[in-house]
DNA sequence: ATACTTTCCGAACATTAGTGCGGATATTAT
DNA sequence: ATAATATCCGCACTAATGTTCGGAAAGTAT
């Protein structure tokens, strides 16, 4: 059995990751925009070699009719070592203009069956009352973070300056995510991106609903 | 959300037996004969009524578009007590103009003694030859990459249209981390902040190093 | 019963998506 | 170089597959 191409390499891996995101495989014209491949023949080509060389499961004349073989080739570069493992909730989405949510403060306990997210102890910290949030859309382009991004929250109603919080400007009812700086009388909201500008309101105007304890961005 | 009707739970039970025998998801037409159904349409109205029920999902125009809703997770029966994770080495530092940091082809084994850093075996991934980078300065700016994130690359020389690399450019020989477009005999590079513009250069002016699998940002 | 909603039927229709084929380009072996 | 093999390219063709629509049946509420 020979060793697959590098453009076969290409296919099958944008075959697996087709299938994790949608649940179903792709199309040979999926793969041919996916993988910069100017015709659908050279797909199905490769698509026959892959097969031939066991690396997939190919079914004639089937819409998708795909399906990785190798399925179990785990990790193969370090030994799986268990670690304390915290599970996150993930509550929602954060988009432009929805609100933002937030665990509800009768029952926390009521967050099973919810989806949940396991994240290592080490890289969460000590925290308490934290869950995750999936991104939607471009709002929070000018903290850094973009869409489909996982954002961990911590719930909490102070925050030191300097750091990234969820916060509630009550007079436009709108909720962002921005550095924080208490500054008296007034406090000023600083995007993470420096391109973009500060602006400040009335401490009595803005309300600190949770802060970022970390983001991350999964990309594949 | 009403009980699915008995025809409706027939359709989903066989979905999900034919996604376990052929790991891919049926036909409209598949599911008429395998239910015994008289016309396409029926099957069709159904799959619309189970999706308004949230229990499918279902991708119009989509040959095989459907999966199913419930199960989020792939295996049913696993405890998460503990969980694999990936020791992940961290190689170095990434800032403008410095030259983009690479394991060493000749040992990946002496990386023994660099800092390694847990990370669940679920978010990374399958890839192998994975490592990680801190990222210093604000150069990666415009790839929503800020001071102190923490950058899981995955090595590799091909990259699949969309995909955010490291691509360096051999006339300027600079690096960055840019999204990759490969448009024939010109490859687009378009920044993750799309409030900056892409540019364009001779394919063979640029060289893939590594592709981004993850960022994480913590924050604390 | 009457009206209203849900479900079903069939059959044509429109896209989607796999296949085939002649010839051009690479790549590798002799 | 020459030949042999492996890949790639477009493009047309066809099978696979989702959609639509008028109308019939079945089920529910008034």
């Amino acid at each position: 059995m020979k060793k697959p191409s590098e453009r076969q390499q290409m296919i099958l891996s944008f075959i697996e990751e087709f299938i994790e995101e949608h649940d179903f495989p792709p199309t040979i014209r999926d793969i041919q925009y996916g993988c910069d491949i100017s015709s659908t023949s050279v797909v199905s080509y490769n698509l026959d070699r892959l097969k031939e060389s066991g690396l997939l499961n190919r079914h004639s004349e089937v819409s998708r009719g795909l399906s990785l073989a190798g399925q179990s080739h785990r990790n193969s570069s370090a030994e799986p070592v268990s670690i304390d493992t915290v599970a996150v909730p993930l509550l929602g989405t954060i988009a432009a203009g929805s609100p933002f949510p937030m665990p509800e403060n009768d029952t926390w306990s009521d967050l099973t069956g919810q989806e949940l997210i396991d994240l290592p102890q080490a890289i969460i910290g000590p925290g308490t009352g934290i869950y995750a949030l999936k991104v939607r859309g471009e709002s929070m382009i000018d903290a850094l973070i973009s869409d489909g991004d996982l954002v961990i929250m911590e719930q909490t109603s102070v925050v030191r300056n300097g750091q990234m919080a969820a916060v509630r400007i009550k007079s436009e009812n709108t909720t962002t995510l921005k550095h924080y700086y208490s500054e008296g009388p007034r406090t000023r909201l600083e995007p993470a991106n420096t391109q973009m500008e500060a602006m400040t309101f009335r401490s009595d105007d803005v309300e600190v609903l949770s802060k970022v304890v970390a983001v991350w961005r999964y990309l594949g």
